[in-house]
This record gives structure tokens, sequence and C-alpha cells, in this order.
DNA sequence: AACTATTTATAAGA
DNA sequence: TTCTTATAAATAGTT
């Protein structure tokens, strides 16, 4: 909004989308704070940041609009948070949220989705993308991870190897034995280097 | 903001609070919405108009922001230790149910991946995969139901159009009162096709 | 953190 | 409620 319009889509460079949250959180709270003063709203608002950090406003108290809105919904058909529900010690509450997770969780599968709308069909779709986003994020980070210490491992092998070359061709002058020499091509691809054949397959596939 | 600076303090004028309160409410969500996009966030907004009309957004779900947030809040602040000791037997093993489908929950999320071995993120990734082709079906599926049902009430519509019009050429050779009659594009868009308005406009905007 | 060119949001009016 | 429009506010890119 200013310089120059922006997608919205998730920003991909971290520094500006860090600076981008930082900014907008704020424009965020005030407007919600304005809104609150305005019209005698009672609002509660929390901001995960990406890296997992709690922001909140609240016009009144974060837990009494949560409250609030636990009445709200338990009228119609949800459950209330699980940690009301825990502290009422019902274990036949607990239940519910079991049920309502195992539906959740099928939800997301992509079954049970007979009394969606098309809303909430659109929200948990892009939940789920979101979700995959993350997940394979995490993934590849992991994978890279593993390549470089893989690599790593490579380059110390290969050190190792030309200097047992060296020293075999240095004693050859002295000895005639035969002695069978490792090229550096034997060191690929590496074994057993903290990481299991199936996940090394699996990390390496992604380059291929 | 506009015509004129308006101060932060309670409307007074009762209407003009109303359609304030419209405004900014949609203002709000917008870009509550546009950060959890655009910054990765996880975020819930309640919102209790001064009528007491809940209105609410959340990025994943309210639920699942809110459980995050008593976590959080209950880290912070105290021990969970008396909910434990509440617990007994069967409610013990159903709390376990509990924290692990939330924790399933958190996966699919893209969360609390930690403890994953390379192919168990592979496992989820798939998951998330399948998940998300059949819920997109499942919506597919759904909007075009849509989309055919307003086909067909707009060809009803339009021949029932062509037929008063028929029936009033026909009249006007008698009577000379003057009527309007409808053209064809009075049809587009369709209202009331036995979906709520918002559904609607939502099943359309997809197809812009 | 500040700056500013633009884009957005929105108060008032219709 | 909805639209229009003049103006205030938010903010993306830059320094």
């Amino acid at each position: 909004m200013t310089r120059r319009k922006i997608p919205i889509k998730k920003i991909d460079n971290v520094t500006a989308r860090q600076v981008t949250f930082s900014k907008r959180r704020r424009g965020l709270f005030k407007k919600a704070h304005e809104l609150s003063i305005l019209c005698d709203a009672d609002i509660a608002l929390l901001v995960f940041s990406s890296t997992g950090k709690l922001f909140d406003y609240a016009s009144s108290s974060i837990q009494q609009v949560i409250e609030r809105y636990d009445q709200h919904s338990a009228i119609q058909i949800q459950g209330k948070s699980s940690v009301n529900l825990q502290l009422e010690g019902d274990e036949n509450e607990l239940q519910k949220v079991v049920a309502q997770k195992t539906h959740e969780l099928r939800q997301l599968n992509g079954e049970e989705l007979q009394g969606c709308t098309l809303e909430e069909l659109q929200t948990l779709e892009e939940r789920l993308e979101r979700g995959l986003s993350r997940l394979s994020k995490t993934k590849d980070e992991r994978i890279l991870i593993q390549i470089n210490a893989l690599k790593k491992k490579g380059i110390q092998l290969m050190k190792e190897n030309r200097r047992m070359k060296q020293s075999l061709v240095h004693e050859q002058g002295q000895s005639s034995e035969s002695i069978i020499i490792c090229s550096s091509s034997d060191i690929n691809p590496p074994q057993d280097c903290g990481s299991s054949d199936k996940s090394l397959r699996l990390g390496l596939s992604l380059f291929k």
C-alpha cells in the first residue's frame, strides 16, 4: 500500500516479512483499539508470528472475551477451549473434545465434509495449503542439513583417501606388495554418515 | 479518517456508530487476513458489538488459536499441575488422547515437527497432499452444483421472462398501459437460489 | 528508525 | 444498506 502495491501472498524475503509483520501488526492493533473505543465493542486479538511469538490485544481482558466466545459457541455446536474443559474435569466434555478433534482430523483428510458450507471448505483448503507449505519447508531444511553433512563427510573421506594414496606410493618405492587403492569415486554414494539408508535416499531424491 | 478527522472516542450517534462499526469491522478483518497471509501468522480475532453480536475471524481455527493462547499463558503464569491432579483414571487417558490429537493437528499445520524423522515428514506431507486433493475435489463439486443450479434457475427465469414479454406484447394490442419489461440481463446476478448470499458470492468469486 | 510516494481506509453525504 | 468522493491513515520501498 504505498511505494508499490503488493500482492497478498506470503512474503518470501524473511527480513521484509519480519518488517512488514511488525508494521502491520501495530497497524492492526491500533485499528482494533480504535474500533473498540469508537463503537464500544469488546475485542480480543491474538497473533502468533510465524516464529511462534505471541502478541495479543484485548479491549477488556483476553480471558473475558474468550469466555464470552466459548459461551457463544457452546450454545451453537462446538466445544469450549480445552483448558476450560480440563478444569471442569468432566469426562463427558473430554469425550466431546476427542470427537471434535477426530472430526477435525478427518476433515483435514478430506473426509466428513458433508456439513460444510463453501466458505468452510475454502477455509479448510487454505489451512491445508498453509500447513503443507510450512511442513515442506521444514522438510527441505532438514534435507539441506543432511546434504551438507554428507558433503562435508565426503570431503573428509577424499582428503583421507588422498593422504593414504600418497603414503602408499611412498611405501611402494621400498616394498613391492600389491595393494588395492581406493579411488575417490568409491565414496559415492557415502554410507553410514549417521543417517539411515532410507532417509538418505529420500533426501537425495529431491535433487535428482 | 476522511471527509474529516474524527477523535477516537465513543461515537454518540447510535446510527453513525453502527455504520462505523460495520465499515471498520470489515476493514479490521481484512487487515487481519492480509497480515496472516503476508507474514504467515496465526491470528484469531473476536469482536463483540455493543449489542452483543459476535463477529470472528481466524486464519486457522478460533479454537486452535485460543488453545495455543491458553497454553502460552498457562506456561507463563502457572503450572498446570492442579489440572492434572484433578484428572483420574479414564479421564487421564482421555486427556492423553486429546493431547495426542492436538499434537497431530498442529503437525498437519506445519508445527511441532522437531521430533520427526525425514520419513515421518514425508509421510505427513503426503497425507496433507492427499487431504488437500480430496478436499479441493469436494469443494469443486460443490461449486459445480451451485453453478448448475444457478444456470438452471437462470434458464427458468429467462423462459418465464420471455413468456411474460409475449403476453404483454399481446395485451398491449388491447390496452395502452405502459409496463416495464425485465430484460434477461436482470437475472444477473441471480439471488435467492436456495443458497445464502454469502456462499453464493464466495462460490462465484472463484470464477472472476 | 525515518522518510515519502502511493495505496487503502473511511467519514460524510447522497 | 450501498455508492461516491474527498481526505486521513497506513504502509512498501528506500535511505
